[in-house]
RNA sequence: GGCCGGAUACCCAAGCGGUCCAAGGGGACGGAUUGCAAAUCCGUUAUUCGCGGGUUCGAAUCCCGCUCCGGCCUCCA
């Protein structure tokens, strides 16, 4: 099976060859540490985990770089307005991102570089370009010549002449040569705090947006690398710059594949800050705000059910579906435990690995079926990592499991080939929602220790059996119902009630 | 205006030239099961994929035009 990706470089799906056979290297555009993250920003993070885990399954060696950019003028601005210094609303607002990611489930990037901590490579980039003649200073402030990069606009497919030609007049800074030049270095405005101002070989100042990341990308990815990623609006003209600068450098390709995830929207529109009204809609959708109030893994299974490259429609219904729909998944590893007498979290055998003794012809359907399933499921990973495809599989996975538990009653009446059967099934389906990332850790139960709720079910079931035994249902009933009420639901199955949080 | 995307059932969402009278989820409605529920299972809910042409033996999938929607062209993941 081989492994195709959309590249917004050639606007095709491409085969995935890396630059170096074995060996992957991600650069994901990160966080400007100025303001919390929302929900959108959690978009680009959970995908490429996601795909990380995949590459390391397929065999690759994969290192992930996500930056973190912390000398920026917003982020100067929202300092000020704290009354923080910058490293201290960065180093907060950074550790907010870190914990919020770890929380949905992204714990695989490698290398967190921050923009700060690279400003002696970011001058010798700027040196670099320079000496070529591709940059020029102006009091202290230093452009890039668009002009001097030949096929510039060519990540957005723009006419850099024809781009420009249309920019009003007073847009037009005077310093620069082209409507188009962008800054890599600006020069130390006085109102700015020192702990900004970077000595440089044109005074003191601090770096333009864009060039920390070609320079941190080449310092831990090597001149070209494999992936490079970000959301949809950071193509132009973040990464079209990105790669002016770095091509320019080195005359060299930068990053061989483009991946371009979807915004997020609500309403039908993008969350942006410069929508007023939206201030209190990105509030609720804070990462902190919405971690607080949705477990992790259903943020994160929201995410992964559409394709990356679609925007994904954030709402209260969504979220709710979602919920629906994990949630039987979970009630599906639950009655596995009950049937396998296995637990599914650590089960460790797939179901090739299963010796079928032809006794039971359940088991080889089974079997067969998980082995088919995962093919699927590699096959939608295979096309541009489609995760919501991937997602579709598990759930037919799981009705065929479902299927496979009532034709069996398995959970009542053991039969060793098919317990067995059953584990190495389970095995591969944990297996393969792991390389989403999903099913890692068994859901958090709400409300901590339900040691003492459990020994109050206990007695509120058997007091209820005696109310059933005795056909006096609307006692029963009364007591099922008031425990829904208060977010307990009674199941009862062939082998006893069962109980469960709503 | 230029450049990218998108338009699939009640809602969300895969599919990207035949195996599609179109996966999966949510919802709704029937049925099995249950004392009744819940959960689970079965069935129904798109002979059709925004509209109009074209290419092809064959199109949701390719091409052209049109209509809407979103994004970018200024800060944004």
């Amino acid at each position: 099976m081989t492994l195709r990706v959309y590249n917004t470089l050639s606007g095709e799906k491409e085969l995935f060859e890396p630059v170096i056979p074995g060996k992957v290297g991600i650069y994901l555009c990160g966080p400007t540490v100025y303001k919390p993250a929302h929900i959108g920003h959690a978009v680009g993070p959970v995908i490429f985990d996601a795909i990380k885990r995949y590459l390391t399954y397929k065999g690759y060696q994969v290192t992930w770089v996500v930056n973190v950019t912390d000398v920026e003028d917003k982020l100067i601005a929202a300092a000020r307005d704290a009354g923080k210094s910058v490293p201290e609303l960065a180093r907060e607002l950074e550790q907010q991102y870190v914990e919020c990611m770890s929380a949905l489930g992204v714990r695989s990037i490698d290398i967190m570089p921050r923009a700060s901590e690279h400003i002696a490579e970011i001058i010798a980039h700027i040196e670099r370009l320079i000496a070529r003649g591709a940059a020029y200073v102006v009091a202290g402030d230093v452009y890039f010549d668009v002009s001097r990069d030949e096929d510039y606009g060519k990540l957005t497919h723009r006419n850099p002449e024809e781009q420009f030609a249309g920019t009003r007049e007073g847009l037009v800074q005077a310093a620069k040569r082209n409507p188009g030049d962008f800054a890599l270095w600006k020069a130390a405005k006085p109102d700015e705090p020192a702990e900004v101002q970077y000595d440089s070989p044109w005074g003191r100042g601090r770096p333009g947006w864009h060039i920390e990341c070609s320079a941190m990308a080449m310092k831990y990815l090597g001149q070209t690398f494999d992936i490079h990623g970000g959301g949809m609006d950071l193509k132009f003209p973040h990464h079209e710059n990105e790669i002016a600068q770095a091509e320019t450098d080195t005359c060299k390709p930068f990053a061989k594949y483009w991946l371009h995830n979807g915004l997020t929207r609500f309403n039908t529109k993008k969350i942006s800050k410069s929508d007023p009204e939206f201030e209190k809609v990105m509030q609720s959708l804070q990462l902190t705000n919405l971690l607080a109030t949705h477990s992790p893994e259903l943020l994160r299974f929201l995410i992964l059910q559409s394709h990356y490259r679609s925007p994904i429609d954030f709402s209260d219904q969504a979220l709710a579906a979602s919920k629906t729909a994990l949630d039987s998944l979970y009630r599906l590893l639950e009655r596995i435990q009950r049937a396998s007498g296995a637990d599914p979290y650590e089960v460790s055998i797939l179901a090739e690995q299963v010796k079928d003794d032809g006794t039971h012809p359940a088991v080889a359907e089974l079997l067969g079926t998980a082995i088919r399933l995962q093919v699927r499921f590699l096959e939608a990973m295979d096309d541009d990592f489609n995760t919501a495809g991937a997602i579709g599989v598990l759930f037919d996975f799981a009705g065929h499991v479902n299927r496979f538990l009532d034709a069996t009653r398995l959970e009542t009446n053991a039969v060793e080939p098919l317990r067995t059967a059953l584990q190495g099934a389970t095995g591969t389906f944990m297996m393969l929602a792991r390389l989403l990332g999903l099913l890692i850790e068994r859901p958090q139960k709400r409300g901590g220790d339900d040691g003492d709720a459990q020994k109050l079910m206990d007695l509120f079931i058997e007091v209820r059996k005696m109310a059933r035994e005795a056909k006096q249902f609307q006692l029963a009933d009364v007591i099922r119902d008031r425990l829904a009420e208060l977010g307990f639901v009674l199941e009862d199955g062939q082998d006893g009630t069962r109980w469960r949080r709503a």
